[in-house]
DNA sequence: TCGATTATACCACAAATGTGTACTATTTAT
DNA sequence: ATAAATAGTACACATTTGTGGTATAATCGA
């Protein structure tokens, strides 16, 4: 992760976003597992060859995508008021999900995919790794339980902010971060207003 | 879901198993991406043809696999005391890794595969399922709501054990279990006995 | 047991894949 | 501006894939 990453050539770019390109379009008309790579290629107007060079596949495509969008998420939670102002990071979502939007042409494909799970599990880790990192010095306890305590929690909050995010989005995500608020720091009986014991 | 599933016929049973054995011992092998379809048939000593019959590729036998594992899975919830004696759904994994554990030869691999997120999003699936089952009738308040909780407190449970699962298993799923409890009722100051505020 | 059904084998073939080599074009760095 | 480095092209080839069609063998149901 060192910024060793020496400027890359314009035609890399070029094609990988050639490829990307085509590949969002076939998606959007066929199945993926239909797409041949001679597709892409003759869509993407490169060599069949030259796609080797990137990808061993097409699911690589996909991979790629998906760390495209996490990268995103990264720096969403670095640059943001995240640091300085530590809400809930269920806010930070709201900014990935303007990112989203605004490429939804491109990802819409992609994240109604069964392997958005692949996804998910990228950004649980980004997040958990955040939160690690601005609470720990806060909260001297012994760090196997704040690791089951990040578990935990970071998979519930990306578990739910993915159904909304591929239901009808008729709450707010304002709305979702009180509940999950709620749920963190008063428990489920506070949560659902009534004394149960399981 | 009915129960109308016919008695399969011998042979396919046969060459089905066949086909996963020796997708399993490819897999011990070399990466799941070198493996051909054609390499599986030699070994499994059936017609390439006759893999067609049930699988369209080598993935296919893992989404099977993770389906036979979800439903052993879905067999413990429901044939074990669960119902009649609902603790915490963790004690349901202790049997879940007693299972895997009998077969680790054939599962090993598949669960340190990164594809085991999708075992995780079925595993998920059936706890919310036969949680809302078994405490909706008790816990009359808004769907919705529920919902969330569901997702929320599911995923994390998955994720915690998944974690656990793949490491040294120092700890025993009791104090894991143990640690979520207080985890999901009392809330995350409760747990980290302090009292803080995001 | 026997006829009907279904799974598998065998062969064949067009399409797609993965990779090697030699040649050309573009970019980078000096 | 030019040389070195790197990316892309064109073509070629062996392998794998997906899918036909037909024949044979195993299984099921009565």
């Amino acid at each position: 992760m060192s910024k060793t990453e020496k400027a890359p050539d314009r035609r890399v770019v070029k094609t990988k976003r050639a490829i990307k390109n085509a590949f969002a379009r076939l998606l959007s008309e066929k199945d993926i597992n239909d797409i041949t790579i001679s597709d892409i290629a003759d869509l993407a107007d490169i060599n069949r060859k030259t796609f080797y060079n990137y990808y061993a596949g097409v699911y690589e495509i996909v991979d790629e995508i998906e760390n495209d969008i996490a990268d995103a998420f990264d720096r969403v939670l670095t640059e943001s008021d995240f640091k300085d102002n530590l809400k809930t990071p269920l806010q930070a979502f709201e900014k990935l999900t303007a990112i989203i939007n605004t490429d939804l042409d491109f990802f819409g494909y992609l994240l109604s995919m069964d392997s958005n799970a692949n996804l998910a599990v990228k950004i649980v880790n980004l997040l958990k790794a955040k939160t690690r990192e601005l609470v720990i010095p806060y909260v001297p306890v012994d760090e196997k339980k704040v690791d089951l305590m990040l578990d935990f929690t970071m998979s519930g909050l990306v578990a739910v902010y993915q159904r909304w995010f591929n239901s009808d989005r008729r709450e707010s995500l304002d709305e979702i971060s009180e509940n999950i608020n709620v749920l963190c720091f008063k428990g489920i009986p506070a949560y659902l207003e009534m004394d149960i014991k399981f």
